[in-house]
DNA sequence: AGGTATACGTACCGATCGGTAACATTGTCA
DNA sequence: TGACAATGTTACCGATCGGTACGTATACCT
């Protein structure tokens, strides 16, 4: 009565792993607190699992940090080409559609800013593990605004692409520094006025 | 020949009172390596002095951290004051001084951003002590460029205001996101071309 | 010289930090 | 049934955390 039930695989029924429950919740504690704020005891007391099971997961709180980053690298960047998916071979549409996103997610009341950004404060020394990760996704972020910046026609394409970048780390910042209210509501008004500027030179 | 000779006050010539040397040892090591990453005992042994010391000068360590962003405060406003004053009656060109010398110091290597933007990214919670001065120091940051903005005749003054606080706080996280060579260079570049796009409005 | 107040040092506190050793328990599959 | 892999349990490690009780030295004023 037991081998003819696996309508359902077994993986499918079988209750999260200790690994993927860990790592949901450092993710949010991460986030919401702040990476060094937060220590290992509380990650594992609120996943219900026990210090053992994370570090047979992960091989020190570091690297769980890093993978909580590079989780939140690829929601970052799903979340970017779906703005750009949006507004096919128009880049200056697809910057309008992802920053207006950004503005407003920086107005919700429990917004923290950019995981990626915070971690980086954070984290100075060169070479740590979530800061490896952190400065990997600016560098790549600031490469394809650069290209989108050149792809509208600026005549400066590098400086504008870094103009949007300093929009957008500054809208990140301000989100967190002044809730709801702030200038970051306003970033994708004065993204569309630079664009605006640097295309009629 | 002992009470002949106060030329100089007894105060003048003892040597820096030990909160003052904490001070100025605490405000370096939180500016350069974040402030949870410092612990007091490491603070009073390069300061030279013991922990009672700290307890007697500083009710607690994060009174210790707001006492070092007071103090940054002071020297934040004056080097603000120092940009305005060198061109009266002109916000753009105070502007553009200001924002010249923070693209400059982004570019120098021990560059780390705004102590104040890193110390509430470093304490989110509100009512810190450390988050109430940086917050403060924000929100009165903000208020200025806004008027600098009405007084160089934008349309819409609070946007570019704001657009010109979310270009500055980019420009302090980008600067210890890439270094030198990064974005934050452009700030200056950028920011005139967002206020010459909101003048001609 | 003596009193007094201020500043400083030694030694210590309990709590928490990140991390681990050793072993028991469970469910899965052959 | 028996082997295996994953997780849980308990207890512990040395180091560091922020903070303090208490005694000692120094400088000044009378």
């Amino acid at each position: 009565m037991k081998s003819i039930e696996p309508t359902i695989k077994a993986d499918e029924v079988t209750p999260p792993r200790a690994g993927e429950k860990i790592l949901r919740v450092a993710r949010d504690l991460f986030y919401r607190q702040g990476i060094r704020a937060i220590g290992v005891d509380e990650i594992v007391r609120r996943a219900g699992v026990t210090k053992p099971s994370l570090y047979r997961s992960f091989p020190s709180k570091d690297e769980l940090a890093a993978s909580y980053l590079r989780q939140y690298d690829l929601e970052f960047w799903a979340r970017f080409d779906e703005a750009v998916a949006a507004h096919p071979g128009d880049p200056r549409a697809q910057i309008a559609a992802f920053l207006t996103r950004i503005g407003k997610r920086t107005q919700k009341p429990d917004y923290r800013g950019c995981g990626m950004t915070n971690a980086a404060v954070e984290y100075p020394e060169h070479g740590h593990p979530a800061r490896v990760v952190s400065e990997a996704n600016k560098q790549e972020l600031r490469r394809r605004l650069r290209a989108m910046a050149a792809a509208m026609g600026a005549g400066d394409a590098d400086t504008l692409g870094d103009g949007l970048l300093l929009l957008i780390e500054g809208a990140y910042i301000s989100g967190q520094l002044f809730g709801a209210g702030g200038p970051a509501k306003s970033v994708a008004r004065n993204a569309d006025l630079l664009i605006e500027a640097s295309l009629q030179k």
